[in-house]
DNA sequence: GTATTTGCAAATGATTTGCAGTGCT
DNA sequence: AGCACTGCAAATCATTTGCAAATAC
């Protein structure tokens, strides 16, 4: 992705923190501060935390990131493309994009609720595939018991 | 709602902070931490910030409660009942909401993903009725412009 | 009676701010 | 050159914790 241009494209100057820290969401997919603060620290060590807190505010502000909030978890940032939802796997902490048309589900909630609506921001939670067929495999054959704990936090 | 077998089903005591805390929950439908506080503190002067904490992590932990999350807001609480999403107004800042069937946009996600889906954290945000027929009218009258900073922080 | 819960105060953690200096454009 | 951006330190805001006293059951 062209972050130059749409850095420009706002009116906001194009830095090597900033560049930074593009490029490491654009890497990561969604990540939390502390994170994208430890991964930039490995290229740039000299960027400051308020750096960081900055440039994630006024990124947030010009819709270039948007951020990603599930109950139970820490805010994470991505970024920002319209019409994706994301899914999450409670047992191992997976978190992915889902690329897909919902537009049927927004009318029925148009109807429903008299609002017109557009943007939408969703998470499914349940087991992603690897941990589905792990547990599947691990009830079969009785060996030991997958628990809730396993989930990872951030 | 009977709080009281609610909470003794989790083995938790019927403490006055606590019902308060469910009863204004439950008043307001949705709110943060400090107008949660205000409002307790309207009844029960004496009850303390921090049994305010400790109770929504207990009760969030328990499942009584859940976490509302949305981007560019506060967090806020709401008595946990399943199978519901919600909309909120971008202009003045309403959330309600929105009892839908959504199982057959679920059963899209878990094909297209492979995940096994269950739990569902969503919000539409767009325009209420209210804030649309205000709109309208004003777009019809140029009698002003509604901007889009009228709505709602918290 | 006992374990939980409460309130207070202090500690911790997260985020923001002020400001002088630096670096895009 | 001029304004936006950065880094640092301090300030602010949010949340958690430890502990003694109170209270639910």
């Amino acid at each position: 992705m062209d972050f130059e241009q749409r850095l420009k494209a706002k009116k906001l100057k194009v830095t090597p923190q900033r560049m930074a820290i593009l490029k490491e969401i654009e890497a990561y997919g969604h990540i939390c501060i502390e994170e994208l603060y430890e991964k930039i620290r490995i290229r740039h060590p000299s960027t400051s935390l308020a750096t960081v807190y900055k440039n994630i505010a006024i990124l947030c502000d010009s819709g270039v990131l948007s951020e990603v909030k599930i109950p139970g978890h820490k805010q994470r940032y991505e970024i920002n493309q319209s019409g994706h939802i994301h899914v999450m796997c409670e047992k191992c902490g997976a978190l992915e994009d889902l690329h897909i048309d919902f537009s049927d589900f927004k009318h029925n909630c148009i109807n429903a609720s008299g609002y017109d609506l557009s943007g939408l921001s969703a998470v499914f939670s349940g087991v992603c595939p690897k941990c589905g067929s792990a547990s599947k495999k691990a009830i079969d054959s009785l060996d030991r018991n997958i628990t809730e704990s396993e989930a990872m936090i951030c």
